[in-house]
DNA sequence: CAAATCGATGATACATTATAGCAATTATGC
DNA sequence: GCATAATTGCTATAATGTATCATCGATTTG
């Protein structure tokens, strides 16, 4: 069973045969590296469609939303116009994309996190959510 | 003569009545205090309208894009599906979403800039640019 | 087990944001 | 002023995502 699919059973979200192939796809999203691949909706319509060729786009897409709102796997809307995503992690990671190669670097920094809620804090605000994303090109 | 219109010439962007009308709509869009309007190209189209409604939708999007490509305006999405707009200034300023109505307040935090750079580094990369966008509810 | 009920699916229409194409207009260089 | 180039307005089109609706399937109820 898939890790995104556990997931689903112990959050209560009901699970079909369409659900469970896009939960396996989305589980195997996940490299080993610290650089990920995030896939977005047609990319993994098309992932998906090589295991069951009948699941159908509109299905992806209500799966993925449903995911998101459980709070199963991750959006993100980095300059493209378009939403990617991931599996939910335990712990909280930022994302630098490579401006070249549209690669995503993921990264860990406690002292980012807190001078967020000191900020927010600061400006009388409790810090709900916060998208940090760094563009970069590689170092020679 | 409006700011933009102002940057526009120094700039050699060149100007048009159309284009001034937009400039000086985007040069009017910043108020005083530190939460700003940031208006989307539906609501500026509506504010150039007022001052000449035989001005197209589809000019407001090119002109936008062409004073954003010029760096004369900066161009932000935030999680709306939809495009926001304001004068580029000189010191860089991210933002804080309130999260119930929609208001944005800018902020500035060298200790944030500085770290931004130097993960960047660390992850081998030269920072280009980044997005930082704090969502928050305001504290009672 | 059969009938009724409820949710999920697939196909497609629609909504929204933005860009592209093209003829008409306006501005620019000479 | 004329030829050329850029800009504009209108509209069609692209891209992403949501809504609708008939059908299917599973689950509950008696």
């Amino acid at each position: 069973m898939s890790v995104i699919e556990e997931k689903c059973k112990k959050k209560g979200v009901r699970l079909t045969e369409q659900r469970r192939v896009i939960a396996k796809v989305m589980s195997d999203s996940k490299p080993t590296f610290g650089s990920k691949d995030h896939p977005d909706v047609d990319e993994l319509h098309k992932r998906v469609s090589l295991i069951d060729k009948r699941i159908s786009i509109a299905t992806v897409y209500r799966t993925l939303k449903l995911f998101e709102e459980s709070g199963i796997i991750e959006r993100h809307d980095f300059k493209e116009g378009k939403s990617r995503y991931e599996p939910s992690t335990d712990e909280h990671h930022d994302h630098l994309i490579d401006v070249n190669t549209g690669e995503i670097i993921e990264f860990v920094d406690k002292d980012i996190e807190e001078l967020q809620i000191k900020i927010a804090k600061k400006l009388g605000y409790n810090l709900i959510d916060h998208k940090l994303e760094l563009y970069g090109s590689k170092k020679k």
